[in-house]
DNA sequence: GTTTCTGAGTAACAATAGTTACACAAACTA
DNA sequence: TAGTTTGTGTAACTATTGTTACTCAGAAAC
């Protein structure tokens, strides 16, 4: 009898993985149900796991002293949270915080098993590098925008990314999440976007902006 | 024998890696001499070889369309530079540019080695990881100074940190080249420390920057 | 020694983004 | 239905950063 669990593995890692750590993975993995908006993790908490997201997405946020917040990248479906691969230092603690999207299905993975995956499955060691390097592709492209844009630049930009990571063009947000994403101030975000809607390129409504294009 | 290459490979890794593994950097890796100034790679060029820096100090730098910079993280002796770390994409153009800060030596390693290695030396497995998660870091905390921190905050951390990297309180830099670090203007920047000297932090001289305090 | 170049100081002004304060309407609650 | 909460619009003002333009001094080149 195969179970949801093993399904969902099988399906979204399938094709990633050989079949032997496939296997591991059903058998050490524990699949978890996360509903949206739900945390994850938060920023100081003790990573226990390594988590595996096999449907849904997650955004990943960082967080000053303040607790004024910005949106560093999505996580989507196969990928893993390389911040959390500290496999090294044990008992480390998290520099962000994770907050589901929609309702999500991640796998949950014991710390340990890093090592001993790593030394066993080339596989495991391409997946792991590949997400490190995506992980910094992304870090790095936000730091292209937070230097390099302007301020209505990166609010078209993020309704786009919005847009594209849940496949429609009506990103459902209020002003104030946007802002507090961007780390800027929910009246300058409804100033932007009234340009942006005065150009022609989104149209606003409450709790909803809607775009032209992609 | 004992040449000069072997001995900075064994004193400056050989408490990192198990000793076949330094045999095998002796072996395959290449020496490289670099004067200060030097660039060492260019964003866009081809990624040849993975470098492990052995004495000295490079500082990596993101560049924009327009020929603008800023300034990511310095590397220091016994760290590489993880974003050459394509292993699996053959071919990699690199995202960044590479400048020595003070003659530096570097030892070169083909990429193909990468993956051999990963299966054989598990110090080398954690050499890798840990250089990703610290390159991480520190994009993190490059991150947290451009999105939370205010100029002067971000320019009085420039000075200290680059005080801490070369082990003295006197930093020798122009007022336009911390600009063009800090993706800035000269104008501004002059401005700013001109702001800090009144304050008592820091003294001002033609080249150079004195701090009072690291 | 004079000229040229580079680095720095300063003022005036412009652009961008943030803050405060208040109005108002839609949605939710009692 | 009345009251409350939440989301948005707008104006006026402030703060921060960037730009332009000009000056001058020290160092390097001739």
């Amino acid at each position: 009898m195969t179970s949801i669990k093993n399904e969902l593995i099988s399906n979204e890692l399938g094709y990633i993985f050989e079949e032997e750590l496939v296997n591991d993975l059903i058998k050490i993995g524990k699949l978890k149900s996360i509903r949206a908006d739900e945390t994850i993790i938060q920023i100081g908490e003790k990573i226990q796991f390594l988590p595996i997201i096999l449907d849904g997405s997650i955004k990943v946020v960082r967080e000053n002293e303040r607790g004024e917040e910005l949106l560093l990248y999505y996580i989507e479906s196969g990928d893993t949270c390389a911040m959390t691969l500290q496999c090294c230092m044990k008992s480390a603690l998290s520099e962000v915080k994770a907050i589901a999207m929609e309702p999500s299905e991640i796998v949950m993975i014991p710390l340990e098993m890093m090592e001993v995956w790593m030394a066993k499955y080339s596989s495991w060691r391409s997946y792991i590098l590949q997400s490190y390097h995506v992980r910094i592709q992304e870090l790095i492209e936000t730091i292209d925008a937070i230097a390099f844009m302007r301020l209505d630049e990166r609010l078209l930009k993020y309704l786009k990314d919005h847009a594209k990571l849940l496949g429609t063009l009506e990103v459902i947000v209020t002003h104030q999440q946007i802002a507090e994403d961007l780390h800027s101030s929910r009246v300058v975000i409804s100033r932007l976007l009234k340009q942006l809607e005065t150009k022609g390129q989104i149209i606003i409504n409450r709790n909803k902006i809607i775009l032209k294009s992609i």
